[in-house]
DNA sequence: CTGAAAGCGCTAACAA
DNA sequence: TTGTTAGCGCTTTCAG
């Protein structure tokens, strides 16, 4: 005991134990094993004898140790951390499928670090440098309007990234999302089998792939049925309730207005239905509304909505799981998974057509 | 050139530029200056000359260096990271105020983490350790049932916490919650005034603070009116759809069944809708149902739907200002902040009551 | 205003 | 199986 110095705060540095964090250094001392040990204790390596590990943990709980994660990032490499970037959390479409992902997830050691970009180019500008500033070992994106390919082929480079519910074209990644072409298709069909002859498509950016992708759809089965397509009948707005009210009043204020319409999503069909109902339309009556999504809300509506049925809990733990594997194998062929969609009938597509309804 | 060594890997140090990552260290190397100028231009600091600032911001971009959180954050002792736990994302309520949360943390530095309950101990518990993994600076979380006391005292030593929506008995701790004993009673008194006699409480699990509040304002309105207070006409369930369902359903078998409700939220609201249909009742003619939220779609129901209204969003980012605050200043008294609500009144309460009709 | 030196808490070789 | 020795990339005194 070497006490020259009066001061007590100069204790051997061993015996600092005061209220200050506990770090794996302590274990180790009070566990009487090194570092390293403790290391691959916390690691469940199975390189340490039962005994020892026993008394690491009990060292482990005794002094209420919390593993730091950024440490050991710093060292290792990995963050063990995924970013997921979303375009609008508020949207049951997405809300459902973050907790998709976080299900994905769980098995795996990874947290999620989440972000909303209101579909907006800045904010998910910002939020990639934040989360880039994390060292995410995988992000999760549903990339909004103006997404630069170029920026995103730099990031893959540097973190394996998986799209989802858009892609990009031009652009080799790992994707997964809905059959939006055979959703659009299988929406049309119905509407066409229910005798409808003018058929608009309502909301939805230009920008977005699963729009684009529905409007093909819708294209191609008119097509089939020799109905030719009407670019008046087809309006562009936000994949919301307003914009889908505003989008069915710009149809129905056409000369020859159309008798049904397919949604982009379930939230623009249910303001389609309420523009509907402001002019004195009854949807599933005088016309008929076919949406996307089945969001959970889509059955309670009045009337409640016909719509193609995606599984955004699925879609989530699909591409939560295409980036573990990514991550795990940072050189494999990009995949593009396309999960398959199926028809809901309810009664905004309402039954046969009878004649229009002068506005 | 001291070109001794054959193997072209083995260059001078200071030229491995490869495809490695950019670091602090490259940086200040290009800019010709120390570390710690670097440094102190990526914090913004106004100690480097302008000059200075400029030659090394135009290395930071020529190099596409992306700074490096986490490494700092082991010096500094900060993460710049915050905690968001809630009980259900899906929920529009809960995906309104962390849009709330994250545009209250838009000015600060922060980052959030985002973690998904579904109001089960067993996942708030994984998600807190995992979350403490990672240093953050704050934590916000929603309590589910169970929810230890002690724990959470222990924690708020190594990290502020402020709890929202719902707070903890015998605990000091900051909390930004809704009105809603005030709520409660609101609901309450609207159906009193329109003639209701016998009045149910439908859903929400005892221990969430925020519906033994709104049970308190309900029945202090009734001790008010002179209408006794009775336990039958009191029932408990999840906070969801089915459990609004079947608590209405529970409610009409009763011998002497009640004329109106007041429903935990809007989810517990429009299943207590549904499941007066499915025995057909019709909503805001022969039952009057009112409910707490006011989320999106409680107007687009049918009927829409009478609602106490609160701000999730303006709860949201309340939350996240008190815990930068609480981050700035982690000594000070912890603040309980109560937000107004007020009703919104549309349809599903109907007009005055008549006879109530046999079931 | 800028630089040198030390170290945050952990992991990864390698040796013993 | 366990210990030793170097850092990971940044910030922080403290001198100049």
């Amino acid at each position: 005991m070497s006490s020259t110095s009066t001061d007590p705060s100069k204790t051997d540095s061993s015996k600092i134990t005061s209220s200050k964090t506990v770090t794996l250094n302590h274990v180790a001392e009070d566990a009487g094993v090194s570092r390293s040990t403790v290391s691959l204790v916390l690691r469940n390596s199975p390189l340490v004898a039962a005994v020892t590990r026993a008394r690491v943990q009990a060292s482990i709980k005794r002094l209420g140790y919390v593993y730091n994660r950024g440490a050991a990032s710093l060292r290792s490499q990995q963050s063990n951390t995924i970013g997921l970037i979303v375009t609008n959390i508020t949207n049951p479409f997405f809300a459902e499928l973050t907790v998709g992902v976080e299900d994905g997830l769980e098995e795996s050691r990874y947290t999620a670090l989440l972000g909303n970009t209101s579909d907006t180019l800045k904010k998910q500008n910002l939020l990639l440098e934040r989360m880039q500033e994390h060292r995410p070992d995988g992000i999760l994106l549903c990339p909004t309007d103006g997404t630069s390919v170029a920026q995103l082929r730099r990031m893959q480079k540097q973190t394996p990234v998986v799209l989802f519910v858009r892609y990009l074209p031009d652009l080799e990644i790992d994707y997964v999302g809905a059959d939006n072409v055979k959703g659009g298709e299988i929406a049309t069909a119905h509407l066409i089998s229910l005798g409808h002859k003018r058929i608009g498509f309502v909301g939805g950016p230009a920008y977005s792939s699963a729009r684009r992708d529905r409007l093909q759809g819708y294209a191609n089965e008119l097509r089939i049925a020799g109905i030719p397509v009407d670019e008046r009948l087809i309006v562009v707005g936000p994949m919301t309730r307003e914009g889908g009210r505003q989008g069915i009043l710009e149809l129905l204020n056409q000369e020859n207005p159309p008798t049904a319409a397919v949604c982009c999503n379930d939230l623009v069909a249910v303001g389609a239905m309420l523009g509907l109902q402001s002019v004195g339309q009854i949807p599933g009556e005088d016309f008929a509304v076919v949406g996307f999504d089945d969001i959970d809300e889509a059955q309670l509506w009045h009337p409640p909505l016909t719509t193609v049925a995606l599984d955004p809990h699925h879609l989530g733990e699909m591409a939560a799981h295409l980036l573990l594997e990514r991550i795990a194998k940072p050189k494999g062929t990009p995949r593009q998974i396309t999960l398959a969609c199926r028809l809901v009938v309810r009664q905004s597509s309402g039954g046969p057509v009878t004649a229009p309804k002068p506005q």
